[in-house]
RNA sequence: GGUCCGGUAGUGUAGCGGUUAGCAUAUCUGCCUGUCACGCAGAAGGUCGCGGGUUCAAAUCCCGUCCGGACCGCCA
């Protein structure tokens, strides 16, 4: 046996003990008449003390960081003034009878336990040295705990564990596909699931009643610190269920998991917020609700009024939204301008309270409004409002990303609770594609529309039908989305019809399923969770990578094992495929 | 597809037109009676991402390019 104990594990309980060790040095502390070894392991650290007589001495003062020993001694409890609060292991020491070296190490890239601030490029090229840090080791270790505990929950809940495939049809949910040639199928493609959509939609048509999986998704997309191209969903579907059944049980769920695993209670009931309400009052679908700051609406006090630009919005049907901050510099105001032209905004309108009155940016055109601007935001002396206005969607997304900016930039959050969850809920079914001007969907095309909207399909009001969709939102990511299913055809049929599928066109994308629901459908609908988003926010990480034992890099890029690649032409002939452009040659 | 930020010893950073390219840490050597991020002394370590341009002179200014990150578009 190579150990007996972790390292980390050794208390003053053990003292007397002969143990072996087996773990990866930390740090060599040498000293004329004695060596100190701290020598660490997945639970943690503990010193090893190697005295001049020790056999073990000349092998032990040339220990290297990172290699890999083993030790066996035993347990002694160190002297008064010794002892050390600095780590757990440090009432006690290990006095070695011999020290092996099991594998030397090179001097690492990087210092393995303070990676903080190393590149993350070369954090990701040697992940296996950046994984010993205990911060990403405990990453790892919370991900498995939320895992273990979904899958006890959903387990006692009679939930069915079922694996779904890998190399499948696409199903849309509107992203890119991984694409895999087939060598059997010469001309023909597999595509990697976006999700399991379809296939949990036909196990409750099979009868399996509730389904559960994490299952690994692939979107050919571009990314970002809270996405990846594959990642993992928890993916669940139920039978005979409304959407109430289905936000109980995921709000029992997710109060479960972060009771076990973070020692958190979450409130009961979740929040509630219509997609509507969300956009409106904070700009966004996923409100990040830590902090307050909604916005004011003064659409009325700007009809007709001297400021042009807002008078004009008015007219047009649109919105003059509020949003009240604190002071800010002028360098702070530029830059949330900054945010809410990327968003579309013409530009960012702001006035700063000074006594009864407002000054700087549009005052010179409000003061009419002055009263009414103050009495509606209750905006504090020296603090300022921002303003968004225009149709309302627009409007509202643009000031939201200002919120968010503003979050960041004066690090509202901190303030508030450590997680705030919510739903949000009454999604549109369809959404109108500026660009094209056409009708696509919100969620998916199977998602059912609500009962009482259903008749607008096919109508010019279809744009008001509301879904029976649903998102789950942490601290301003959308850590879910789900939604009850189509299951009649004729509404599938319908819902077809509204994006712009012909029959033929939906037939030869989802025929199969098609005719799966002739035969017999329950009600059913689901929900999946962004697994590694979830984690990402109980973690407290600013990034998904953080969760991720061995992420992509935001190329898409696996450093580490230098993915992707380009391949034989051996292999490329064999799958029946022709690279269109080799990369292009270098003049 | 686009915008912004960054790239200087192994690592982290300073320098922003003339420096022997500085500092910290890691590495190596020596010293040090119990350290705990030990300390002290010394040594070695740099194609300043790459290419081009401006200039008497470029790590520094300009252009291009590659790489990394954040974001917009895209993606639930």
């Amino acid at each position: 046996m190579h150990r007996t104990h972790y390292v980390g594990d050794l208390r003053a309980e053990h003292a007397g003990q002969t143990v072996a060790l087996a773990g990866w040095v930390s740090r060599v502390r040498e000293f004329p008449d004695q060596s100190f070894v701290i020598l660490r392991d997945r639970e943690g650290v503990a010193q090893v003390t190697v005295e001049r007589d020790n056999p073990a001495f000349e092998t032990a003062r040339r220990l290297r960081a990172e290699s890999v020993v083993r030790v066996e001694g035993v347990v002694r409890l160190r002297g008064e003034g010794q002892r050390t609060s600095a780590y757990p292991t440090g009432d006690v020491e290990v006095i070695p009878t011999s020290v092996t070296v099991l594998s030397a190490a090179q001097t690492p890239p990087f210092p393995v336990e303070n990676a903080e601030g190393v590149n993350e490029d070369l954090r990701l090229k040697f992940r296996y040295l950046d994984l010993r840090r205990p911060e990403m080791l405990a990453n790892l270790r919370l991900r498995s705990r939320v895992q273990a505990a979904i899958t006890a929950f959903l387990d006692a809940q009679g939930f069915v564990n079922v694996e779904t495939p890998m190399l499948t049809r696409s199903t849309p949910e509107g992203a890119r596909d991984f694409l895999v040639p087939s060598r059997l199928n010469p001309g023909e493609f597999y595509a990697l699931p976006q999700s399991p959509q379809l296939f949990k939609q036909l196990l409750m048509i099979a009868g399996v009643d509730r389904y559960y999986q994490f299952a690994r998704c692939f979107r050919d997309e571009d990314l970002r610190a809270d996405r990846q191209p594959d990642f993992t969903q928890l993916d669940m579907e139920m039978s005979f269920v409304t959407q109430e059944d289905v936000l109980d049980l995921n709000e029992r769920l997710m109060r479960h998991v972060f009771r076990e695993v973070l020692g958190e209670d979450l409130p009961s009931p979740f929040p509630r917020l219509t997609y509507h309400d969300a956009m409106d009052r904070y700009g966004s679908d996923k409100p990040d609700l830590r902090f307050e700051h909604a916005f004011t609406d003064v659409t009325d006090l700007f009809a007709g009024s001297e400021f042009k630009a807002f008078a004009d919005a008015v007219d047009a049907g649109g919105v003059v939204k509020v949003l009240t901050a604190g002071e800010l510099t002028r360098k702070q105001i530029d830059e949330l301008e900054r945010v809410a032209k990327l968003k579309g905004a013409r530009g960012l309108a702001w006035l700063r309270r000074e006594g009864e009155g407002f000054t700087g940016g549009i005052s010179r055109f409000t003061g009419a409004q002055a009263r009414a601007l103050l009495e509606r935001t209750g905006v504090q002396e020296g603090g300022t409002l921002l303003f968004g206005a225009g149709a309302w969607r627009g409007a509202v997304e643009a000031l939201g990303a200002v919120r968010v900016a503003l979050r960041d930039l004066l690090n509202l959050a901190s303030d508030g609770p450590r997680f705030a969850v919510a739903w949000v809920t009454d999604f549109p079914q369809l959404d109108l594609d500026p660009d094209t001007n056409t009708w696509t969907y919100m969620h998916h095309p199977f998602t059912a529309p609500h009962p009482d909207d259903a008749h607008l399909f096919g109508t010019p009001r279809q744009g008001e039908i509301r879904a029976l969709a649903y998102d789950l939102v942490l601290n301003g990511f959308e850590v879910g989305g789900g939604s009850i299913r189509i299951f009649e055809p004729a509404t599938q049929t319908r819902m077809f019809e509204a994006i712009g599928f012909t029959e033929q066109q939906a037939r030869e994308k989802f025929g199969f399923f098609m005719d799966a629901l002739t035969y017999g459908t329950p009600p059913h609908g689901g929900i999946a969770w962004g697994f590694d988003r979830l984690v990402m926010v109980m973690a407290g990480a600013a990034s998904i990578r953080e969760v991720i034992a061995f992420p992509k890099n935001n190329r898409g890029a696996d450093l580490m094992a230098l993915a992707p690649s380009e391949v034989d032409e051996a292999q490329l002939r064999e799958v029946g495929v022709a690279v269109a452009a080799p990369e292009a040659t270098a003049d």
